[in-house]
DNA sequence: CTTACTGCAAACAGTTTGCAGACGT
DNA sequence: ACGTCTGCAAACTGTTTGCAGTAAG
């Protein structure tokens, strides 16, 4: 999802069904960069003024809810509830910090298949499942520093 | 946790060191009341007027902030972004209806030992793990249905 | 050439703030 | 009596909308 060129991304605009516009393009390609950060809309703005002093952010808005609706983007909402965007759209789980207000990706196998099985097992009447992701919430020890997540053996 | 007497509510007020206000007994008890509804504050304010004519919004904000912070209720964001309260500070998961914006609570014991399990198995380095809850998205079948959860025998 | 998209500015919803007066302890 | 809490209104943040002009196919 990483590392697009303006014409693949143009590409999959089309994919969808979308005009291939400058806008779409650029705001698109700011958001797989920022991958991981999941910025929110004004993050984007801020990020395109300078190389794209016209844009409006209107636009990013616009262009960010269409995106979201085409399933090419994933909205996350912050603990605050303010809409942040991810370009990761596989099934994957958010570690929020309290502290900085970050939100970090999880992305674990085995956990998604877990949850699979577990939810396989359980009859939700009159509800269809689109997706599921677990919210880990908590806080950094050490704000400046990245969070990882190592395997422990049994 | 529901069904408290006033006299109950204004007992834990005071436990958690607040004055027991007309205002707040009436915002925890409707909270307490709504249970499993997940109102927000605006939801909490229109109810309570006719019988509290002169409370004002504000206040309302103000009580539920200071109820979360002090821990008495959770709360919840919705997939839309706006802030609701849900009485039930146990862990459990909720489930989010697209169409009706619902937020259902969903309480599992064996899926909270499996996501216990789970994450002591992990070790997130330089995260300290204050909760988690599973997010289940989709929507219902019916909307005008109730939805229930069974458990499928294997 | 046509229709979808953009920029702009105004409107909007939800929430927060500051302060004078009211109330609980 | 003291300090906390409330009501009110104004301010603020994040987001949405309507419309005239612009650009993509």
């Amino acid at each position: 999802m990483q590392h697009l060129t303006r014409d693949e991304i143009r590409q999959s605009l089309i994919e969808c069904g979308l005009k291939a516009t400058h806008q779409r393009i650029v705001v698109l390609e700011a958001v797989t960069e920022l991958h991981g950060s999941h910025p929110t809309a004004e993050d984007i703005f801020q990020r395109l003024r300078p190389a794209n002093p016209t844009i409006s952010l209107g636009t990013v808005y616009k262009t960010l809810d269409t995106f979201t609706e085409t399933g090419m983007l994933r909205r996350v909402v912050s603990e605050q509830g303010s809409k942040r965007y991810d370009s990761n759209t596989m099934t994957h789980s958010h570690i929020y910090c309290s502290k900085t207000k970050e939100i970090v990706d999880f992305e674990d196998e085995e956990l998604e298949q877990l949850l699979l099985k577990f939810f396989s097992e359980r009859k939700l009447e009159n509800f269809e499942i689109k997706g599921f992701s677990v919210q880990l919430t908590g806080c950094k020890v050490e704000p400046d520093k990245k969070i990882s997540i190592t395997r422990v053996p049994k």
